[in-house]
DNA sequence: CTACGCTCTGTAGTTGATACAGACTCAAGA
DNA sequence: TCTTGAGTCTGTATCAACTACAGAGCGTAG
């Protein structure tokens, strides 16, 4: 015997918010959506990618989850927050899986992340320095000459 | 008479860059290419989008372009190289096709981009602030222990 | 005449998701 | 018990902005 109402396959699900102290308990997809901030789509997404495990089912053929699923969703999703590419993180999740996420490798993989973002950086202050430097010389007024239509149109 | 090897529908082209003195003669898709630098796929992709008109066909249906084609194909890629998106590109030439292209209406599309591109620029070095931060504390040697995978690995 | 380079079309693949259709399941409330 | 609503399942389509390929046809230099 369980817990009398831990969760079942979907059911109205309480207010919100209002899980029950449920220790370790099997999640289902929105709990794992909802917990970790990703949308629903996306953790079935990660999984036919092979980023995130296919998760145990239940009898009936739902996703059953638990604590090590947050944690890698959690891993991705704050590696795609500073950029990481769905690749780059396969990378460190190889690291990690293969427990030999030996400081080198892993500093290797984020320092040529830190240049792809630095040449990123310096390509859109180009852009910017580019445009910016256009758009004063527009007069703004509502004259048919325009110094930006002019710049972008050759001859 | 038109001059004697100007081009023809296909024909081994010269050997590279030697194209003869043609007069506002017609471009093949590839000549379109080769003096814009756009992929040739690229051409026909903006045609089908709308982005670039439907040019003339020769009898045999090969697309016949001309001096205006290139102007258009290369305001786009110019914009396209300040990072404009598609739409916003189709946005400007709508002004240029109006002939109504006043400079207010451009310079207010060209500060909105502007303000994405900004954004773009605060959103990337705050990641390769954050990032960087990380690595930092890096021993960089072959230990096990990370601070790069357990600053993403949540508890 | 042949070989080669170009043309045409439609379609699929890329990255990183997101959305939808249509059928099913489950638990709580009346 | 039935209804209702929320959640589940699958596969497929969509977005940006291209790029690449297959398989057929065309045109000309050598």
């Amino acid at each position: 015997m369980t817990t009398p109402k831990g969760r079942g396959g979907g059911g109205r699900n309480s207010p919100a918010g209002s899980r029950p102290p449920n220790r370790a308990r099997a999640l289902r997809r929105v709990d794992l959506a909802r917990a970790t901030g990703c949308n629903l789509e996306t953790i079935r997404y990660y999984e036919k990618i092979g980023l995130m495990p296919d998760p145990p089912r239940t009898a009936k053929g739902y996703r059953s989850y638990d604590a090590t699923h947050m944690a890698r969703l959690g891993f991705i999703m704050r590696a795609r927050e500073l950029g990481f590419t769905l690749d780059e993180i396969r990378s460190l999740l190889a690291l990690v899986d293969r427990r030999e996420r030996s400081c080198a490798e892993v500093q290797s993989l984020a320092r040529d992340h830190l240049s792809t973002i630095s040449a990123k950086i310096a390509d859109l202050q180009r852009i910017h320095a580019v445009l910016s430097d256009t758009v004063a010389q527009c007069s703004g007024k509502d004259v048919p000459e325009c110094p930006v239509i002019d710049a972008l149109m050759p001859v």
